[in-house]
DNA sequence: ATATCTCTTGTACAAATGTACAAGAGAATT
DNA sequence: AATTCTCTTGTACATTTGTACAAGAGATAT
């Protein structure tokens, strides 16, 4: 019946095993997935998938060359136009957008794309395996430093390592969430969807934006102080 | 020479064994770490360990088992107190304060405790092995919504899905930070040491505090609105 | 047609894994 | 002194792992 008895379901083979391993690794890290379920998942023999890859590590590279620069090159393109912002804090929620939305949408070519990628970030971040800590290192972002400069210029008067250390959390709160979105619907009872992405990244805008903003210099009418300066 | 020619270093090897697990766990994750690796750093034999705990997740529950309860009661202990706080922006702080406290230096028989085991946790909240979902699911924290409640309180008008967003973050601020100390040391060009805890929980409260105290509905002198809702 | 090149397949292998279990050591109880 | 109980040890075993490699398929080039 059908016009290929055999064939492999995805065109080229070699995206077929990419494809199902940023599956994988996206869900369970990097140890925990073999070669030979990867093989399975891409309908290919084994024995390909260490042609194509020579290492199980190379997939990891592959899959890292193939996401970084498009997401890098987008951040950075929004993070451009959120500069052009006159108004400060319009300009830092822009930024936090710019930041926020490539890592979940990557560019249009990947289906279903960025979400994925950064999901498997989060958990290789956690794994700790050597081998992806050195792929993860090598494909530093630079990114994060013109990001947090653009913040910076935003926040009159902040110190900057209390930016670096809430931009920290930023993606804490980020990774956290793309891996235990049902802790969400649990805590509130099934009130909301841990999963919606565009609801998860108008939350993680918002707090940020109030967490960071607060680090402003007070003006006009001042924010609330923190606490633990105990101003009177 | 020696006293015990050949005797184990630590003295019950019980709790050689669970030591070793934890330090191996909160370091590698659950599916990385081999019995024989347990084994050899308690100083024991591969069947000593499975004597005692006849599973590998059983030592994980014993893990679980030890830390959860004191932690748990030591969490509502600190909320009761904060809860007796007039001021709602320092009873907050306090509420905060009571939430990661426990988290970073648990009940004092433990040594080193704590915050080793929020490490692995959250470790193994990222590597999503079922048998280690299964034991966290089990042991869950009722505290959390205790700590939503005392926060709800300090909060008049505030959404309560915001808050359980926002509490979300914290935890996986608080994660991240265990897991990822060394990037805060990199973006702050080594001007900032992310490994030092009473840092760190200094800045996730006065962080978490003023992503939360946004919520609140505007008083006297308004917070900085979010800029999502355009208000004029 | 013959040779070359690219890729796929199947199999092989040493290493490591979780678990099971027989044998016995050492103290406590009878 | 004999028995029982608790625990340790060493070994065994099936399974799975990453990687290596020989054999060949299928197209392209000569």
């Amino acid at each position: 019946m059908s016009p290929m008895p055999k064939a492999p379901a995805a065109a080229d083979p070699r995206s077929a095993i990419l494809e199902a391993a940023e599956n994988l690794f996206s869900q369970r890290g990097f140890g925990a997935v073999s070669l030979r379920e990867i093989a399975r998942e891409a309908k290919v023999n084994v024995g390909s998938v260490t042609y194509h890859f020579h290492d199980k590590s190379g997939i990891l590279e592959a899959i890292y060359t193939r996401h970084t620069r498009p997401m890098n090159a987008r951040r950075l393109e929004l993070i451009g136009e959120a500069k052009r912002i006159e108004d400060p804090d319009e300009r830092l929620t822009a930024i936090l957008r710019a930041y926020l939305l490539p890592a979940f949408s990557s560019s249009d070519d990947l289906a279903g794309g960025g979400a994925r990628f950064t999901r498997m970030r989060a958990i290789l971040s956690a794994e700790g395996n050597p081998q992806a800590r050195e792929i993860i290192a090598r494909s530093f972002d630079k990114t994060t430093r013109a990001f947090i400069d653009a913040i910076a210029e935003c926040l009159p008067g902040a110190n900057r390592n209390d930016i670096v250390w809430r931009s920290q959390f930023l993606l804490g709160a980020l990774y956290y969430t793309l891996i235990n979105p049902q802790r969400i619907d649990r805590l509130s009872d099934g009130a909301v969807d841990g999963s919606d992405q565009e609801e998860a990244i108008r939350q993680i805008v918002a707090s940020a934006f109030a967490s960071l903003r607060a680090l402003a210099r007070p003006e006009a009418c001042s924010a609330p102080q923190l606490a633990q300066t105990e101003q009177q």
